[in-house]
DNA sequence: AGCTGCCCACTGTTTACATCA
DNA sequence: TTTGATGTAAACAGTGGGCAG
């Protein structure tokens, strides 16, 4: 039962001031990824799953238990569930700040009922989740780039065959074509484009417009 | 250099839910 | 259809190491 990050819908806003600190790769997402990572913050089954269970034991909301460190009687530890309202007050603050000074940390612990320490490791958990969520959603985005980049590497290792074969009957029909797809790569941010649309790295202008930016130090690579 | 507090990574326990016989 | 066993994911919390003040 393996459920999918998006159907967890778990947040994780580029705005965070979390993740430019973190995660490289998500500045590179795309439309798609973005609108993946502005999701709604709580899963829904488990959102309803806690209501329900509330019904059921009448406990939450106050962490009355806790002073004990939440054991029973005997001992047992008892698992603390927080309540709905306690989970959107610290998703509503770990929005704003994913850490906690001293200070804030007390004032939340005040304002939900729980010991400092049971936000703190809130926290500290909330960090790991989005960690971890943003760790996936890298992978995916790095193997759905590798794919890309596959297929496209595929398509112009047939262009050069044909090339090649055109360029063996025909040589003077090959000198009188329009230059074939060509990429090229600046060197100084390490992206590649298609220069169909602008031959300028083979006029007079020899700089390297990559996606309407101009770079300065072009690298031309041309079929053989 | 030792102390303290914080964070992170790892791990264990508990809980809720899905599936199947 | 109901029920109990089982597997899995998620949430909460403890522990130890690293690091900064």
């Amino acid at each position: 039962m393996m459920e999918r990050a998006d159907d967890l819908g778990l947040s994780l806003s580029l705005s965070s001031p979390l993740a430019p600190r973190t995660h490289h790769v998500a500045m590179l997402l795309h439309a798609p990824e973005r609108r993946f990572l502005e999701m709604p913050l709580l899963p829904a089954k488990r959102v309803s799953a806690v209501s329900a269970d509330e019904e059921r034991s009448g406990q939450r909301g106050g962490g009355s238990d806790d002073e004990d460190g939440g054991c029973g009687m005997d001992g047992s530890r008892k698992k603390l569930r927080l309540s709905k309202d306690q989970s959107a007050v610290l998703e509503d603050s770990f929005r704003e700040h994913p850490t906690l000074n001293p200070r804030q940390k007390a004032a939340l612990a005040q304002q939900l009922g729980l010991r400092s320490r049971q936000v703190e490791v809130w926290f500290q958990n909330r960090r790991a989740r989005t960690k971890l969520k943003q760790t996936e959603v890298d992978c995916e985005f790095l193997k759905r780039c590798c794919e890309t980049l596959t297929e496209e590497n595929r398509r112009l290792q047939k262009e050069v065959q044909e090339l090649r074969a055109l360029k063996l009957v025909s040589p003077h029909q090959y000198m009188h074509m329009s230059p074939p797809t060509t990429l090229t790569m600046c060197p100084s941010c390490e992206r590649v484009s298609n220069n169909n649309n602008n031959n300028n790295n083979f006029t007079g202008d020899r700089r390297n417009v990559v996606d309407g930016a101009i770079c300065h130090r072009p690298i031309a690579v041309r079929p053989q």
